[in-house]
DNA sequence: GATGAATGAGTTTTCATTCAT
DNA sequence: TATGAATGAAAACTCATTCAT
C-alpha cells in the first residue's frame, strides 16, 4: 500500500461518509487525495472497488471493537460491555462508522452476519443467567445497540456521559 | 393531484426507497411512472422538489402514526404504545418509511424535531410515574425505538410477533 | 427519424468509414453532426447502437443492389451481372460500402450469410449451364467478387471502364 | 532482440490481429506478453512504433512468400503459382496475415507498392503468352488473388483442397 | 397538461505515455 | 534491462433540466 493509495482511501472514506457513496464523484476523491483521477482506477479498478477496499479495511476495525466482548467470559459483563460498546468508538473513527451505517442503507447489502457471533454470545449469556427468553433478550439488546450506535454516530445524543452512566446502572442486572 | 402526478410520486417513492435519492435518475422515475421526463419538472420544478413533495406527503403519515400516542393520557400506555409503534406500520407503508430512514443518512437533514413532541410526552409520562431520571428514561425509549424501527423497516426481525409480545410483557411497568 | 438523428447517422457513417469505428470518438461524430454528444446516446443507447443502426440502415442498400440479380432468370446474365456488380455502386454510396468492408475486418462478425442467396443463385445457374463443378464455379465467382469489390471501394482500380469491358467480354460464356 | 521483446511482438501481433490496432490497449499487450507496460515504450517508443516493428518484421515474410514466384521464369508457372499463393500460407502465419489485411483497412496506408513487382511479373508473363490484354489479365489475376487471400485468411473457404485443385485445373492455360 | 427532442455539464472509466527506482 | 506507480487527456456515457410543440 503506497502513500497515495492510503490518501485515496482516506479521502474516499471521508467523502463517502460525509456525502454518501453515490453523491461523491471520483473526481472529488482524487482532488482531496491529491492524486490524478486515473490512479483511483489503477489501484481499485472501479469506484465500487474503492468502496470495497474501504469496507474490507474496516472489517478489521469491527473485529477490534468486538474483541473486548469476545474475550469476556462473565455473562453480566458481556451484556454490559455490549450495551456500552458504541461509547468506545474513538472520535477519529466516528467518520468510518458513519460511512458504515450510511452504506447499510445506501447499498442493499445487509451485513447482519457481522453481528451473528455477538448475538450467539449474548444468547449464551442470558441462558447462563437463567433468563426465560434468552433469544428475545439478546434480540432486545441488539436492537437497542442499533439505536444507540445510530445516536452516537449521528451525534444526536446530547448528554453522552450521563446516558452512559444511566445505562451501566440500568444494566447492572 | 392528477393521476400522472400520483404515478410520479409513487414511482419516485419506490425508487428512492430502493436505490436512494441520488442514485435514482429522473429518467428512471419517468419510465416507471409511465410519463415523460419533462412532466416531472412541470409538476415538481426540480428533482429536489419531487423529493420534498414525497416527504411532505409523508409527514401526514407520521402524524397519523403518532396520533394514537398523543391522544393517550395514561403514562404507562403512552410508553407501551411508543415502544410498539413500529409494529403498527402497515405493509404498504414500509417502503415510505424505508425512504424516510434512508434520507436521514443520505441527506444531512436532522429530523430530531419530528420526535420532539414524542420526547416531551415521554418525559412527562416518566415524571408522572415518579421515575428518577425522566429525561434519560425517555432518551432510552427513543433510542430503542430507533433500533426497533430500523429492524422492522429492514425486515431484519425474524420473530416479529414473539418479539412484540415480549416487549409488551417487558414494558408492563 | 428526426433531422438530427439523420445527421448523426450520416456523420457517423462518414467518420466510421474514414477512420474506422474504434478510432472514431462519439465526440467527433457529435461535432460533425452538429448535435450534442448526449443526443447520440439518447437515440442509439450506445456507440455500438449507433453502429448497428448504420448497419441495419445499410442492409437495405445491399438488398437493393442484389435485386437486379435476383430478378434475373437467365443463367449467363446472372453470372455476368454478379461479376460486374461492384461497378453499379453509385459514388455517393462508396463511403457506406467502405464502412461495410472495414467492419468485416474490424468487428469479428462474419456476414457471410448475406451472400448466401447469391451463392445459391450462382450454383443453380452453373448447374443449368451444365458445368462440371457448379459449387466450385460459384465459389470462384464469389471469391473474385470479393477482390473486385475491394479494389473498387478502395479506388485501387486505375482503369475502371476498360476492366469492366474486359470482364464482360471474358464472361460472355 | 531479447525474449521479452519477442513476447511483446507476439502478444501485439495476436491482439492487433484479433481486435484491431486501435482497439488494443498497450495494457492488454503488456499483460499478454507478461511484461510491464513501460517496457513496451522503452523498446518501441510508441504504440505506433510497436506496430511498425511488427509490420517490418513481417515484410520479410511477404518477400519469402513471393520469392518462389520471382524465381520462376516460365510464364504459365508464374501465373499458376500466383493464383495458388494464399494456399501456401502456413497456419502459424495466418494471424500475421490477418493483421496485415486488417491494417489495410484500419490505417489508410496503401500497400499497392508491395504488389507492384508481382504485377510487373504477371504482365510480362501474359505478354510472353501473347495475350491480347496483358495488363488487364494481370489486374484480373491480382483482383482474384485479393479475394482468395481474404477468404483463406478469414477461413471462409469451406472446401480448401478441392478449390485449390479446381484452380490449378482452371489455370492450366 | 403532456410529450419527447435536445442540451451541457458532469461522471466514470480508459489509455498512451512518463519517470523514479 | 525492467518495473510499476503515476499522470493528463480523452473516451464513453449519464443526468438534471429546458423548450418547442
Amino acid at each position: 500500500m503506497t502513500k497515495k493509495q492510503e490518501n485515496i482511501i482516506n479521502a474516499a472514506l471521508q467523502l463517502f461518509a460525509q456525502e454518501g457513496y453515490t453523491a461523491t464523484s471520483t473526481n472529488k476523491v482524487a482532488k482531496l487525495a491529491g492524486v490524478s483521477e486515473g490512479l483511483i482506477f489503477r489501484h481499485f479498478t472501479n469506484k465500487e472497488g474503492l468502496l470495497k477496499a474501504i469496507i474490507e479495511e474496516g472489517e478489521r476495525k469491527v473485529l477490534t471493537l468486538f474483541e473486548t466482548i469476545f474475550k469476556e467470559t462473565e455473562p453480566k459483563k458481556i451484556i454490559q460491555k455490549t450495551i456500552t460498546l458504541p461509547f468506545l468508538i474513538p472520535n477519529e473513527e466516528l467518520e468510518f462508522w458513519k460511512l458504515q451505517f450510511k452504506l447499510k442503507w445506501e447499498l442493499n447489502h445487509n451485513n447482519s452476519n457481522k453481528l451473528k457471533p455477538l448475538q450467539e454470545k449474548l444468547i449464551h449469556s442470558f441462558k447462563t443467567l437463567n433468563y426465560q427468553n434468552p433469544e428475545l433478550e439478546a434480540a432486545y439488546v441488539l436492537t437497542f445497540l442499533e439505536g444507540l450506535s445510530t445516536a452516537i454516530i449521528k451525534g444526536t445524543l446530547t448528554n453522552r456521559t450521563e446516558f452512559q452512566d444511566f445505562l451501566i446502572y440500568k444494566y447492572q442486572l
